[in-house]
DNA sequence: ACTAAATTTGCAATAATGTTGCAACTTTTA
DNA sequence: TAAAAGTTGCAACATTATTGCAAATTTAGT
């Protein structure tokens, strides 16, 4: 129906995944979707079509891949967003800021905000950091 | 059997909060400890002491109040730390940066440092912001 | 100190969320 | 097209969290 068709199978094939059903759809949710998905989202879009174990299991390999990314939140929900950067197979490179709509409730990856480095107390060792900011985002203004 | 029993008193009377047993043993766990802690930990430190309902109930009840603040986590585990600014009943201040260990897994928070403020794109409107950095904590050093 | 009112607690039931093993099915490979 | 590899759905189970309500505890007023 649209280009997402053979986007999502390029994806799926370069990470070495097979392409099957469940996994061309949920890709091609984050794909048409700018902001972060949790997986009560994605089994209210795909209803009935798959097991709820798919879907786990879905995103699950997708983080392993590198295909979508992890985002942090205070309530015990899990978000996933769709990798932009050159993520491989067990390490990823995502380095911006997220925001989250306090209007629309959308998380939404702000790929071009890098994370400023902050000054540590002495003994401290930086290896990764993450950054959230809560607001009002461009939509809902 | 130390001074932490007469302080927990004080913060849950400050915070018009009927003084129980519960309440008191959980704050004091707070107490005792520089870092944060999960319901699970508290779980663990009180046994049969309390029922899970109150638990959550107290650790909600003091989220409300100020006295413990939420960290965000990328796993789907909900943890709680001190309130060590002058939070109030519904807001909280709290602005600092949580480090999360990567060897003992502790997470602390880093009150002196502050979370540097970002250039956020065209139409978006910063709020509040959580910044949370791994590493090797000083002890683990 | 005693009592009534207000608040908190534990219990039981229920809901929501996530995990695992395994056989059937689908996709890939050759 | 057939065998191998990989994926899925199902069922069972585990963990985590929420709610109503009666009993117990704490607080406030005398
Ligand atoms: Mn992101
Ligand atoms: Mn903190
Ligand atoms: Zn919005
Ligand atoms: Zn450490």
């Amino acid at each position: 129906m649209d280009q997402h068709f053979t986007m999502t199978d390029d994806i799926l094939k370069k990470n070495k995944l097979s392409v099957t059903d469940g996994r061309k759809k949920i890709l091609s949710l984050f794909l048409a979707r700018d902001g972060a998905l949790a997986h009560a989202d994605i089994e209210k879009f795909t209803g009935e079509m798959f097991d709820r174990v798919t879907v786990y299991r879905t995103l699950q390999t997708f983080v392993e891949k590198g295909i979508v990314h992890l985002i942090p939140t205070t309530d015990n929900s899990i978000l996933y967003a769709l990798c932009k950067e050159n993520c491989e197979e067990g390490h990823h490179h995502d380095n911006h800021v997220h925001f989250i709509c306090d209007v629309c409730t959308k998380t939404i990856c702000l790929d071009d905000v890098t994370i400023p480095k902050v000054k540590l107390p002495k003994g401290f060792t930086p290896n990764h950091s993450e950054m959230m900011v809560n607001g009002v985002c461009s939509d809902c203004k």
